[in-house]
RNA sequence: CGGGAUGUGGCGCAGCUUGGUAGCGCACUACGCUGGGGGUGUAGUGGUCGUCGGUUCAAAUCCGACCAUCCCGACCA
C-alpha cells in the first residue's frame, strides 16, 4: 500500500475526549474514529489489526474442532422470554421495535438464538458434542461507556457455545477452549493470567476470566507470586475488606503470597450447565431413546478488545510497538526524496514490489515529505520493520534497517536475505 | 442515575472576569527552497463560537433551558 493513497489522519495531539493511553494512539494512529460514545468506525489501518486478530481467533477455534455459524444482531423478543432474560435484564439490553410493532433487541449475547437453532436441528446424542461460534458485532448499552474502543456500546466479539450430553463431555470442551484462549493469546505474544470469576448475569456452575495484565485495566485480580493461581479480587474480598489488604497475604492455593494486579478482561469461559436447556426445552435423545436435556457451555473472547489491550501493553512515547503476528503490516519502505529522486523512486518500487511477492504486507512511504515525518508516523502507527532509502542508497547502494524496537543496521539493497533475517524468530 | 468538568475551523488551544462583530500553533491549498528526526519562505482556504431562547443599541462573552462528550462512583461477558 502506498503511504500517499491510504486514508491514514494521524494526529500530533491527541483529541481531549481521550484519557488512556491505548484511546490516544489509536485515534493519533488514525485507527478509529468515534460516531457516537462507545460507538466507532474502524478506519484501514485500525480495521487491519482488527482483522488480523479475529483471523488467529478463527484459526485456533477452528483447529479445535469448533465451527462457524453467523447469527442475527436483532433477534425476536420471544426468545428471551423463554429463559426470562426480557425482564431480567436492564436498559443495558437496548430493546427496539419494527414497524408492525413487534419486540426485538439488538443481541448482547446468542445463548437463546444459539440454543433455538440446536433443539430444532439436534435430534440424537450422536450428532454431539458440538462447539458452535461466531464472529460478531455485538450491541450492549452500557452504564458508561468508556476507555474507547475498550469499553465501547457496539463491539466485536466471538462467541461460542457448546452442546454435551453430559458434565464429563462439557468438562473436556471448556478445557479445549481453555487451552484454544491460551494458543490466542500466545500467538499475540500478551501477557495474561487466567483467573478464578463471577459467572455473573450469564449464570451457570463455574467460569474463569482471561486478562491481559495493563496498568489500566478495568478490574483488579489478585495473583500469587510463586505460582499460577489468579483469583478476581471480588470472589475475595469479605465485607468491608478492601483491596489492598489482600496484598502480601498467603495465597488461597497455599503457595506463596497475592500480589494485586490489574488486568483487562478480555476472555470468559462458562460451564452454563443445564440452565438455558431446561429453560428452552432442548433435549436429544440418549442411547436408551430417552429425552436428555443438553449441558451447555459458553466461550466468549473481546476481538477489538483485544486491539486496545495489545496496545495498553505494548507502547512507548512514541507510538505502539505492534506484536508482529497483528502489525497492520510487516515492512515500511521510506523512500527519502520519492518524488524528485527517480534512482530512489525506482529502487523502492523495485523492492516494494520483490518484498510484497514474497508474501509480505507492504508499505512504501512514497509522500512528499521528509524523514523526519515519516519515521515519526512510522513509530506512531508501529510497523515492526522500516527499510529506509536515502542518501546511504545514493553512495554506496544500502539501505538502513531499523525496527520498531530499536535495532538498526546497514545493509546493500540487494542483500533481501538480511532484511528477511528479522522475521525469522517473529 | 449521583458527583465533577468540558464544548470556539480537522487536532491542540487563547479570547469570556470587565459585551463592541473571532485569534494563535499544527494541519490543509498554490508556488519555491530543503530532503536522514514532524524543515522553511511567500500567498491563500476554512468557523451560524454545541443548540434554542432571554437581556441589550450590540452577545463567543451576561442569564435560562436543553443537547453532546469526557472523568469518578454505582453497574457490567
Amino acid at each position: 500500500m502506498l503511504l500517499s493513497k491510504i486514508l491514514l489522519p494521524t494526529l500530533k495531539d491527541a483529541p481531549q475526549e481521550a484519557e488512556v493511553i491505548s484511546h490516544k494512539l489509536m485515534l493519533r494512529a488514525g485507527m478509529i474514529r468515534k460516531v457516537a460514545s462507545g460507538i466507532y468506525t474502524w478506519l484501514p489501518m485500525g480495521l487491519k489489526v482488527l482483522r488480523k486478530i479475529e483471523n488467529i481467533v478463527r484459526e485456533e477455534m477452528d483447529a479445535s474442532g469448533a465451527q462457524e455459524v453467523f447469527m442475527p444482531m436483532v433477534q425476536p423478543r420471544e426468545l428471551w422470554e423463554e429463559t426470562k432474560r426480557w425482564d431480567k435484564m436492564g436498559p443495558e439490553l437496548l430493546r427496539i421495535k419494527d414497524r408492525h410493532d413487534r419486540d426485538f433487541c439488538l443481541g448482547p449475547t446468542h445463548e437463546e438464538v444459539i440454543t433455538d437453532v440446536i433443539r430444532s436441528t439436534v435430534k440424537s446424542y450422536k450428532e454431539l458434542p458440538l462447539n458452535i461460534y461466531q464472529i460478531q458485532t455485538k450491541f450492549r448499552d452500557e452504564v458508561r461507556p468508556r476507555y474507547g474502543i475498550m469499553r465501547g456500546r457496539e463491539f466485536l466479539m466471538k462467541d461460542s457455545y457448546s452442546f454435551n450430553m453430559d458434565e464429563e463431555s462439557l468438562q473436556e470442551t471448556y478445557l479445549t477452549m481453555r487451552d484454544t484462549y491460551k494458543k490466542v493469546l500466545e500467538r499475540m505474544d500478551l501477557e495474561y493470567k487466567i483467573s478464578a470469576a463471577d459467572s455473573g448475569a450469564i449464570g451457570g456452575d463455574s467460569s474463569e476470566e482471561f486478562h491481559i495484565l495493563a496498568d489500566n485495566g478495568e478490574d483488579t485480580i489478585a495473583v500469587s507470586d510463586t505460582s499460577e493461581f489468579a483469583i478476581n479480587t471480588e470472589l475475595l474480598l469479605k465485607d468491608g475488606e478492601d483491596i489492598k489488604s489482600l496484598e502480601g497475604k498467603p495465597s488461597p492455593d497455599g503457595k506463596g503470597t497475592i500480589q494485586i494486579k490489574k488486568g483487562i478482561e478480555v476472555g470468559h469461559i462458562f460451564k452454563l450447565g443445564e440452565i438455558y436447556a431446561d429453560a428452552m426445552k432442548a433435549n436429544v435423545l440418549n442411547n436408551e431413546g430417552k429425552a436428555s436435556t443438553l449441558f451447555m457451555g459458553c466461550y466468549g473472547i473481546g476481538v477489538s478488545r483485544l486491539v486496545a489491550a495489545a496496545i495498553e501493553q505494548n507502547n512507548d512515547e512514541k507510538g505502539i510497538i505492534w506484536p508482529h503476528s497483528i502489525a497492520p503490516y510487516d515492512i515500511n519502505i521510506i523512500a527519502i526524496g520519492y518524488d524528485k529522486n527517480k534512482e530512489i523512486a525506482s529502487a523502492s518500487n523495485q523492492l516494494y514490489l520483490q518484498l510484497k511477492e514474497m508474501g509480505y504486507e507492504v508499505l512504501l512511504d512514497d509522500r512528499k515529505d521528509g524523514y523526519g515525518t515519516k519515521i515519526k508516523d512510522s513509530e506512531l502507527i508501529g510497523i515492526p520493520l522500516n527499510i529506509i532509502i536515502g542518501k546511504q542508497f545514493i553512495e554506496n547502494k544500502e539501505v538502513e534497517l531499523k525496527s520498531r524496537s530499536g535495532e538498526s543496521s546497514i545493509n546493500s539493497i540487494a542483500d533481501i536475505e538480511t532484511i528477511l533475517e528479522f522475521f525469522k524468530d517473529k
